[in-house]
RNA sequence: GGGGAUGUAGCUCAGUCUGGGAGAGCGCUGCGUUCGCAACGCAGAGGUCGCGGGUUCGAUUCCCGUCAUCUCCA
C-alpha cells in the first residue's frame, strides 16, 4: 500500500464513522505564540478542546503537517541516525470534542488497525496508564485482548497534558511487535523498550480532567478525544520496510540523492545517515517555506535556516561541493503533492529561496573557513585546538562543529573537547538563567476565562459608527474591577460595540464611551478572541461602574482614515501579486505599511506603474461589495484570498472590489474604490531576508503628503529665485559652481598660507643647533597650520616647529619635528607641557602633535615656553 | 529572552588596542599608448567611518544607548 493511500484509508475510514475531513492546518500555528511550529494533529482544534472556539462538527479527521525542531520537542539531532526521527512528518488522528468517548475511540482504533489494515492481532499490545481502569476493561471485555498483552504504565508515558493546566487525561498507546529482528538485542529488551521492536503506533488520549494551578484534578462534563499516529511509522510497518525512509514517501528523495552524489544508499552507514537527513530536511523545508516561512536570523526562520544548513554539511559530507539542495524539491513535490496541491504553484518560488539560501551558507563556510586555517597555524606546534578557538568559531562565525573536526583532523591536529564543552555549559547556563528572570505573565488568561465564560461581544460598526450599550467588565492592571475613575488607564468591555478591534491588518477604532457618570476616551481597541473586543481607554471625566449604560461613538474621521486605508490596501494587493507574480503573499500589515515575500528590490519604474494602475483603479470607481455568512469552502471555491492565516470561523466575509480582488476579510472598508481619492506609494525597503516593505498612503493622508512636497519645491525656487522648470538644471550649476570654488579658496589658502609662512622664515631661529619656528598665524584654522608645517617640512630637512592660531575665544597649537629630531625631542610630549598654558590638554604622535585650548590670552607665552624647553633637551 | 561578532568609497576589506591629517585593492571617469581591445602608464571623481548621546581642546578610534546583519544558547 502507498503512502498516499495509507493516508486516504485513514481518513476514509473516519469519514465513513462519522467524522468530518479537515485540512491540515499551516506549519504556523494561528494565534499561538506559545508554539513554534504545529507539531501534533490536535494543535489547530486546542481552542476548541478549551472550549473557545466552537466548530460545526463534533467529530473529526486530519492527516497534519507537523514540524519538530527547535522548542522544546525538538528531534533535530536525531534525525538521519534513527529510522523514525523525523523534523517533518505528517500525523493521522481523529478527534471527538464531547462526543463519543473510550469505548468508541478504541474500537476505531483496533478496528481500523486489525480490519483495514489488516495488522497481525496476535503481535499487537496496547499500554494503558497505571490507574485507568476502565480502559483496561475496555480492551480486555469489548475488544477481547487477554491480560498478558495490557501493559499499565506511569504518567511519563501515558499520562497526556497540553500544559501545565488545562486539559488532561490518561492514553492508551497500541504497540506492534516486529520481531526479534528489529530488537536492540539488549537481555532488558522488551515492552516499553525505545528501540524498534515494540514499536508504538498510535496513542489515544482520553481527554477527561481539567487541571488547575494547584494541580488538582476535576472531572470535564464532556470528555474528549485526541489520536495520533505517525503516518510514516505505519506506512512503513505496512510496506514490511525496516525504516520509515524506506517508504515510498521519502525513498524518491533518497533516489535523486543517489543521483546527483553518484552513490548507491545502502552501501555505507555514514553516507546513508547523511542521505537520510537530507531527505528528511528536503521534506520540512519545502513545507515550512510554502506555508510562508523565510530563513532568517530568529524566530522559526531561524531554526528553517539551521534544518536547511545542516542538510547543506551533510551533503557536503556526501562530497556534493555545490548547491544541490534546492533541486531535491521536485522530487518532495512529485511525491506529496497529491495531498497538498498548492506545493505546486509554489515550487518555483520555493526553489528560488533554498537556492538562495544555500549559496548564502557557502559564503558563511568560506568566512569561517580563512579564520580556522588562521588559528591551525597558529596551534600548530602544540597539536592541539584549544575548545575556546572550537567554541568561537561555532558560536559566533556559526561555524559547523563537525566540518571544524574534519579540517582540525586533515592538519593532524586534535580538539580541546573538554574546554569546548565548558564553554558550551557557561553559555547554556546563562540563557536558562536569563530565561527565568522574564516572568512575562500575559493578560490573556483573564480573556480565557471570559470567552469559556461564554461572554460575546458583538460587532455592530460595519454600517454605523455608534451604538449604545452596557458594560459588562472593566480591567485594570490585569484585574477585574467595579468601577474606573478620573485618570485611570482601564479596559472596557461592553455588551456590544461599535469600534472594530485591531485585526486582519486593520488597526482598532479610537472614540469616546460616555455613560451618565463619566467619559472615557478610548486610545486603542483590540481583539484579542474572535468574539472579544477590549477598549483600552483613560478616563477622561467622572467615574464609570461595571453596569452602566453607555453610549459608544467611534471618532468617525478616523474611522473614515482606516478605511481608506484598508480598502486601498486590498487594492494594492491585487495589484502587486498582478505585477511581481502570485508569490508575493502579505506578510502582515498595519494601516498600510504591506510586507510581502519578494526577492529583489522593485525599481522606480514599477514603483510608479503601480501607482498608475491603482489611481486608475480609483478612479474607475469600482463598488466594494462585502457578502457575509459565506461558508469557508465556498468562500475559497470561489477564488477568494486568506491571506492572513487566522482564525476564520465556518462562516466567513467576503470583500470583492471590481474584478481584480476577492478575499476574506473582516475588516472595515469603504463603498467604492473612488472614496479613495488618492494613492501614493512613499517608500519601498527590505524588511528582512526575502521579504520587501511597501509603505503607502491614501486619501487624505496622500492630499497632505503631495501638498508639503509641493510647498518644498516652491520653497526651493523662491530660495534659488528660479522658475520651477528650471530648478534642476539650476541646482546642478550651482553644486558645480560651488566645488569650484570651494576648490579653489582651498588652493588660494594653501598658497597665501605658505606665502606667509615664508615671510615667517625670518623668525627662525638656531637654539641648541636647531632650527626653530615658534610663531603664531592669525585667521588660520588647524588644516592651514598643517599645510604650513608641510612645507616646513619639506623645505627643512631638519627642524622643530610650534604654529598656533586663536578664534573665537579658542587656541590651538600644532608642534611639529622632523623625523631626525623626534628621539631628542617628542612632539607629543611638547604639545603635553604648552597646552596646559592655554587651558587646555594636548597629544600626538613623535613628529606631530596638536593641543586645544580656551584661553588663547596666553598663547603668545605658550609659544615662548617651547624655547625654555629645547634649552633644557 | 540571554550572549558573541560585524557595520569605514560602488564591491572586498585595512586602520580602532595606544584619540590628533580617512586608506588599499578591485571597479568607475578622463587622458596617453594601440587600427581596436585586453594590458599598461598618468590624472581624477567617489566616504554623515550605521544612527543618537556622553567624555575630551579634539572621537572612525574610548564610554553608554540604539538599529541592522551574522551567529550560538534557551
Amino acid at each position: 500500500m502507498k503512502g498516499s493511500d495509507v493516508r486516504l484509508r485513514f481518513l476514509k475510514y473516519f469519514e465513513d464513522n462519522g467524522h468530518t475531513v479537515v485540512k491540515s492546518s499551516s506549519l504556523i500555528p494561528k494565534n499561538d505564540p506559545t508554539l513554534l511550529f504545529t507539531n501534533a494533529g490536535m494543535v489547530q482544534f486546542k481552542d476548541v478542546f478549551l472550549g473557545l472556539d466552537k466548530r460545526p462538527y463534533k467529530r473529526a479527521t486530519s492527516s497534519q503537517k507537523c514540524v519538530r525542531a527547535g522548542g522544546k520537542h525538538s528531534d533535530l539531532e536525531n534525525v538521519g541516525y534513527t529510522a523514525r526521527h523525523h523534523t517533518f512528518f505528517e500525523m493521522l488522528g481523529n478527534f471527538s470534542f464531547g462526543d463519543y468517548f473510550k469505548t468508541e475511540a478504541i474500537r476505531f482504533g483496533w478496528d481500523l488497525i486489525t480490519e483495514v489494515f489488516k495488522l497481525p492481532k496476535d503481535k499487537l499490545w496496547v499500554t494503558i496508564f497505571r490507574d485507568d481502569d476502565e480502559a483496561f476493561d475496555i480492551w480486555r471485555r469489548a475488544i477481547g485482548l487477554p491480560p498478558e498483552r495490557i501493559s499499565r504504565m506511569g504518567e511519563k508515558d501515558n499520562f497526556w497534558a497540553m500544559g501545565d493546566t488545562g486539559p488532561c487525561g490518561p492514553c492508551s498507546e497500541i504497540i506492534i511487535d516486529q520481531g526479534e529482528a528489529f530488537s536492540c538485542g539488549k537481555p532488558s529488551c522488551a515492552l516499553g523498550c525505545d528501540c524498534d521492536r515494540y514499536l508504538e503506533l498510535w496513542n489515544l488520549v482520553f481527554m477527561q480532567y481539567d487541571r488547575d494551578s494547584s494541580g488538582n484534578l476535576t472531572p470535564l462534563p464532556n470528555p474528549s478525544i485526541d489520536t495520533g499516529m505517525g503516518l510514516e511509522r505505519i506506512t512503513a510497518v505496512l510496506q514490511g520496510v525496516k525504516s520509515n525512509y524506506e517508504t515510498d514517501l521519502l525513498r524518491g528523495i533518497i533516489l535523486r540523492i543517489e543521483e546527483i552524489a553518484g552513490k548507491p544508499y545502502g552501501a555505507n552507514s555514514s553516507t546513508d545517515v547523511s542521505m537520510r537527513v537530507i531527505a528528511d530536511h528536503s521534506r520540512a523545508v519545502t513545507f515550512l517555506i510554502s506555508d510562508g516561512v523565510f530563513p532568517s536570523n530568529e524566530g522559526r526562520g531561524y531554526v528553517l535556516r539551521r534544518i536547511l544548513r545542516r542538510a547543506v554539511r551533510h551533503s557536503r559530507v556526501l562530497g556534493i561541493k555545490e548547491p544541490c539542495l534546492f533541486s531535491l524539491i521536485p522530487s518532495v513535490n512529485e511525491i506529496m503533492q497529491s495531498a497538498y496541491p498548492e506545493l505546486d504553484e509554489r515550487l518555483a518560488f520555493v526553489t528560488e529561496v533554498v537556492k538562495n539560501e544555500e549559496e548564502r551558507f557557502f559564503e558563511t563556510i568560506d568566512r569561517g573557513l580563512d579564520l580556522l586555517n588562521l588559528e591551525v597555524q597558529k596551534h600548530g606546534e602544540q597539536k592541539i585546538l584549544p575548545g575556546e578557538v572550537v567554541f568561537k568559531l561555532y558560536d559566533t562565525y556559526g561555524f559547523p562543529l563537525d566540518l571544524t573536526e574534519d579540517i582540525v583532523k586533515e592538519r593532524g591536529l586534535q580538539i580541546d573537547y573538554p574546554a569546548f564543552e565548558k564553554e558550551m555549559d557557561k553559555q547554556r547556563e546563562k540563557s536558562r538563567q536569563a530565561w527565568k528572570g522574564s516572568g512575562e505573565e500575559e493578560l490573556a488568561p483573564l480573556y480565557k476565562e471570559f470567552v469559556s465564560g461564554g461572554l460575546i461581544v458583538s460587532f455592530t460598526g460595519y454600517e454605523s459608527t455608534k451604538d449604545t450599550g452596557r458594560i459588562t467588565a472593566i480591567i485594570k492592571e490585569g484585574r477585574l474591577v467595579d468601577s474606573a475613575a478620573e485618570g485611570e488607564e482601564v479596559e472596557i468591555i461592553t455588551d456590544k460595540t461599535p469600534f472594530y478591534g485591531e485585526s486582519g491588518g486593520q488597526v482598532g477604532d479610537r472614540g469616546f464611551i460616555e455613560g451618565d457618570g463619566g467619559i472615557a476616551e478610548v486610545v486603542e481597541t483590540k481583539k484579542p478572541f474572535l468574539n472579544l473586543i477590549v477598549h483600552h481607554s483613560v478616563i477622561k471625566k467622572g467615574t464609570l461602574w461595571v453596569g452602566d449604560k453607555v453610549e459608544l461613538r467611534v471618532d468617525e474621521s478616523y474611522r473614515y482614515g482606516v478605511r481608506t486605508h484598508h480598502t486601498t490596501t486590498h487594492i494594492l494587493h491585487a495589484v502587486l501579486r498582478e505585477t511581481l507574480g502570485t508569490h508575493v503573499r502579505q506578510a502582515g500589515s498595519l494601516v498600510i505599511r504591506f510586507d510581502f515575500t519578494h526577492f529583489s528590490s522593485i525599481d522606480d519604474k514599477t514603483i510608479r506603474t503601480m501607482e498608475d494602475v491603482i489611481n486608475d483603479r480609483v478612479r474607475w470607481d469600482d463598488r466594494v461589495i462585502t457578502r457575509t455568512d459565506v461558508p469557508y469552502e465556498e468562500a475559497i471555491r470561489s477564488g477568494a484570498m486568506a491571506i492572513f492565516e487566522e482564525k476564520y470561523g465556518d462562516k466567513v466575509r467576503v470583500v470583492s472590489i471590481g474584478d481584480y480582488s476577492k478575499e476574506l476579510c473582516g475588516g472595515t472598508h469603504l463603498h467604492t474604490t473612488g472614496e479613495v481619492g488618492l494613492f501614493k506609494i512613499v517608500t519601498e525597503t527590505a524588511s528582512s531576508a526575502g521579504v520587501r516593505r511597501i509603505e503607502a498612503i491614501a486619501g487624505e493622508s496622500a492630499w497632505k503628503f503631495l501638498r508639503k512636497q509641493e510647498e518644498t519645491l516652491v520653497e526651493a525656487s523662491r530660495v534659488l529665485k528660479v522658475p520651477q522648470s528650471d530648478l534642476i538644471s539650476r541646482l546642478k550649476k550651482v553644486v558645480e559652481e560651488n566645488e569650484k570654488l570651494r576648490k579653489e579658496l582651498e588652493s588660494f589658502k594653501s598658497k597665501m598660507m605658505i606665502e606667509r609662512a615664508r615671510e615667517l622664515l625670518d623668525n627662525i631661529k638656531e637654539v641648541n643647533g636647531i632650527k626653530v619656528l615658534s610663531v603664531e598665524i592669525s585667521e588660520a584654522g588647524p588644516d592651514e597650520l598643517r599645510k604650513v608645517w608641510d612645507d616646513l617640512k619639506s623645505k627643512f630637512k631638519s627642524c622643530l616647529a610650534v604654529l598656533g592660531t586663536r578664534n573665537d575665544g579658542k587656541a590651538f597649537l600644532l608642534v611639529g619635528v622632523t623625523k631626525d629630531l623626534s628621539k631628542r625631542f617628542h612632539a607629543g610630549n611638547i604639545v603635553k607641557e604648552l597646552a596646559p598654558l592655554i587651558g587646555g590638554g594636548g597629544g600626538g604622535k613623535p613628529d606631530m602633535a596638536q593641543a586645544g585650548g580656551n584661553k588663547p590670552e596666553n598663547l603668545d607665552a605658550a609659544l615662548k615656553k617651547v624655547f625654555e624647553i629645547i634649552n633644557k633637551g
